[in-house]
DNA sequence: GAACTTATCTTGACTGATTCAAAATAAGCA
DNA sequence: TGCTTATTTTGAATCAGTCAAGATAAGTTC
């Protein structure tokens, strides 16, 4: 859902404008996985030097809300966003590079979904984060 | 490990100087289970108005790094703190108003720890974080 | 295709949590 | 009791992200 009609169909049945900006925020993500928002504007702005790192902020706000992208934010990090959504899968994080991978849960579609005591909370989603050493950084230690 | 004796023997173990402002801070965050840096500010100035807000933040990184307090930041809320730590449990996060409540996870003892693709990465700690509603924001919303 | 309405963007200032740095203080040792 | 230096205080600085007002352009209507 991240070519330029797929984005112009998200966009019109929200009744939202398709706009450079906007287009080329979603193209952005979904060119870099995992980019935090510089990387974004940056990339945004390879193609549209004049767009403002507030409208990115506004394009991704927006479509994290209508569920195109989503986004990720480890602690000590800055928000992260990716294209890839809708198929419950998990992230790892670099404890030393902050580098972040994907990750498909081992116990199934919807693990840890039903916790056994919930305290009253109605419950619509399970975040999962791991924590460890990246590759790189394993070869870096030793 | 949450007494005055308690806290000295951890610092001490640690070779750090046990002061009046990290003991009121670790006896903030043990009364105030999931406060957040500006509540336990004020906890801690009750009984020591003179503690400085740096002083608050050291603590609560030594702490955290010590492992005698875990520190959690769910997505668009400052960070908050706890003493109950070593458990494995998890939270419940209301979208609301952002009432956190502790959760053990419903599949056992380490859930989720083993991804089934881990991209090489060695993994440490599995974080869950649940999404939803608060029973008071439910019945507001009713 | 031109005019119009208003959502969206640009610009620039602002916020608030957290961090940095230097001088003052007080823990714990001798 | 005095000394050394880890901690704290004080006050400024940073940084991601947000707010607000006017300018622009998407999409609709004629």
């Amino acid at each position: 859902m991240t070519s330029q009609a797929g984005i112009e169909q998200v966009l019109k049945a929200a009744s939202m404008r398709v706009t450079q900006p906007r287009v080329a925020v979603l193209s952005a993500v979904a060119a870099h996985p995992h980019a935090d928002t510089e990387t974004i504007i940056s990339a945004v702005r390879e193609d549209h030097p004049n767009v403002s790192h507030q409208a990115v902020y506004d394009s991704l706000r927006l479509f994290t809300k209508l569920g195109v992208i989503r986004q990720i934010q480890p602690q000590g990090h800055t928000a992260r966003y990716e294209a890839r959504v809708g198929d419950n899968h998990h992230h790892v994080v670099c404890r030393q590079c902050g580098k972040l991978a994907d990750v498909d849960c081992a116990v199934g579609g919807a693990p840890c979904l039903h916790a056994s005591n919930d305290h009253g909370f109605s419950i619509d989603e399970a975040e999962v984060i791991y924590w460890g050493t990246c590759p790189g950084c394993q070869a870096a230690n030793a």
